[in-house]
DNA sequence: GAATCTATTCAAAGCGCTTTGAATGCACAT
DNA sequence: ATGTGCATTCAAAGCGCTTTGAATAGATTC
């Protein structure tokens, strides 16, 4: 059923039905009702295709997931992150889609997936310090929103973060008022923007009570629970190991509970352990009493945000860069406890 | 820079270019490499709107995400699937598309989505026991491949899916061999079709062994961590708690052990677990020595597996309809031992 | 009663691509 | 010269929608 099928039953013109359908005033409310009748009976849906031809708009937002590495779809964080801006998405009648790209070729892929038309816009999710992402697709004059930053973006773009260099200063800034000296920092891929200020606020907070960091205590890689795991591992085998870990993500602070238990020692008495919690739905932190001392934000509430800052965007391609700076919460749970005393 | 364009600087007509840049097979060889040499300068990316108003053809493929409960995509298991599948699109030249859909219009997404031509075909993904959605799309004529089976459907249908029956069979038998005798299953949404399944099969390894079932020691809901350590908590309180658990994910497995720590029980010795394991690349079962015993089977790999059949189907909607079954493996690890004997 | 509005409807053009059917030019055979 | 066949190329139609500019008819005004 299309268009001209539909206005040849009604016996007006396309044009009509067309207007009819898309709530125009130019049309007599009886016949709208008439035409909104037999579009429901006949089960008619505008071809999305024909109609973005017709208007130059897609009413799709563009994900792009890089496939060398596969981690990023996998990871959890980036199915919430998803979750949250799908519904807005779904609110505002924008369908979303997502491209597989070779980590090589991931500026290309931007770029192709809106010269093709089939965007309107895009999302980029994990940015890197000197994220050459966000330049091309200024030049290009793509409506983008970044989820995060990237130190050393010489344009302006809009951005939903987190205040990852706070959160983890002050995260550290808690184990050491507990007494704890040697801290250790289990980290993202420190390309990674995200990473890097996280390390920049540990390291803050370090160097302000005056404590030289380590860098034997500093590991850094994708945030799996083994990763978790076997840095933890690693750490507890040192001459003097740390008696607070930091950890960059719930699945990798699994991975140190893990660690720590196998090893006999008891978290929050023998070794505190901070983690950084997204508020994934699938991991929750704990339901009354948290399970990790953590720093939280809703990764999921990133996404809505992020989605209507592109939508708003897309709609007001001149309007000035806005961005949204959110703070993590310190929630205190079990893992954390004064230092040990030395033996 | 549009084919018209393109065609003006070449000084072609829009035919010639466009069967250049197609590969078909009547023109020359020399006005083809110039034509490619002109679109790749000019960087010309043919607009796969207009492109699919002329084919019939959109080259994506859409996935549906339930949003009431939200918990669809957020799942890690989804994840990884997705991933699998967005592999194998790419490989495809096929772009995936998600629309986010009320759990009460889960169907009429469907239809829509096919109706308005958005995409070729779509993958069901948590077919549930009877899932109508089955019916709608045979109905439709709409290709799509189902990512489990639907007990109850009568219509013939694609499907991959792994032997739930079998693999939780064979663990509960593998738990009774070791002298379990009361066994919990902490299982998924028993509408679900594979929580059914492995319900089926948990009963039917206890009833071979003349052990009759206990329903105070069956669990059912969606499963998140938090869910694993609740029904864990309860299980541990009643008056004869069970000596091992079968747990349908790992994610909840993570929440069963922690509630077997805080109860001082050690998982392997005191209280056998297995569960059962997606291989998701964030949360591996262990590298080298299992953490859980478990069934084992790649939800990545049954997202490649759904997507082939998908293609297939598109390019191929006459052929007969074609199912894949794959057997879960059974790994050991140390969550597993002896029962302990009655003090 | 003629002129002017206003409300409603319509025919046709256009979005950017593919594809059909026709045209062109040239080599080769007659 | 004339015809045939082949290799290339092209003009134009069509995919299903939106939107511009025009038409129609009834209502209002002078």
């Amino acid at each position: 059923m299309n268009l001209k099928q539909l206005s040849d039953i009604l016996g007006l013109s396309q044009t009509t039905v067309s207007r009819a359908l898309n709530g125009y005033p130019e049309v007599r409310e009886e016949t709208r009702l008439k035409v909104q009748a037999a579009a429901e009976k006949h089960g008619y849906r505008p071809n999305v295709r024909a109609k973005g031809l017709a208007t130059g708009r897609s009413m799709v937002i563009g994900h792009v997931i890089p496939s060398s590495s596969q981690h990023e779809m996998v990871n959890p964080i980036f199915g919430d992150f998803v979750a949250g801006a799908a519904k807005v998405y779904a609110e505002h009648n924008y369908d979303m889609m997502f491209t597989n790209a070779p980590d090589t070729s991931i500026e290309a892929s931007y770029r192709d997936l809106f010269a093709r038309g089939a965007v309107d816009g895009v999302i980029i999710q994990g940015p890197k310090v000197d994220e050459p992402r966000i330049r091309t697709l200024s030049r290009l004059g793509v409506p983008f929103v970044v989820h995060g930053r990237s130190t050393g973006a010489t344009d302006e773009y809009d951005w939903i973060d987190i205040n990852n260099q706070r959160s983890f200063q002050r995260a550290t800034q808690f184990l050491i008022d507990l007494g704890h000296r040697r801290i250790a920092l289990i980290n993202g891929l420190e390309y990674m923007d995200f990473a890097q200020r996280r390390r920049n606020g540990y390291l803050a907070a370090l160097n302000e009570a005056g404590i030289a960091h380590d860098p034997s205590l500093m590991r850094s890689a994708e945030m799996t629970e083994i990763y978790g795991h076997e840095a933890t591992q690693a750490l507890l085998a040192q001459g003097t190991p740390p008696t607070a870990i930091l950890v960059s993500s719930i699945i990798s602070a699994i991975g140190v509970r893990r660690a720590l238990e196998e090893a006999g020692l008891k978290m929050g008495r023998d070794v505190s352990v901070i983690t950084h919690d997204d508020a994934l739905s699938y991991m929750q932190n704990g339901r009354d009493v948290p399970i990790f001392t953590a720093t939280r934000s809703s990764v999921r509430h990133a996404g809505e945000i992020a989605a209507e800052m592109l939508i708003a965007r897309i709609n007001n391609p001149a309007a000035a860069p806005s961005t949204q700076l959110l703070e993590a919460e310190l929630v205190l749970g079990r893992s954390t406890g004064p230092a040990p005393n030395k033996a």
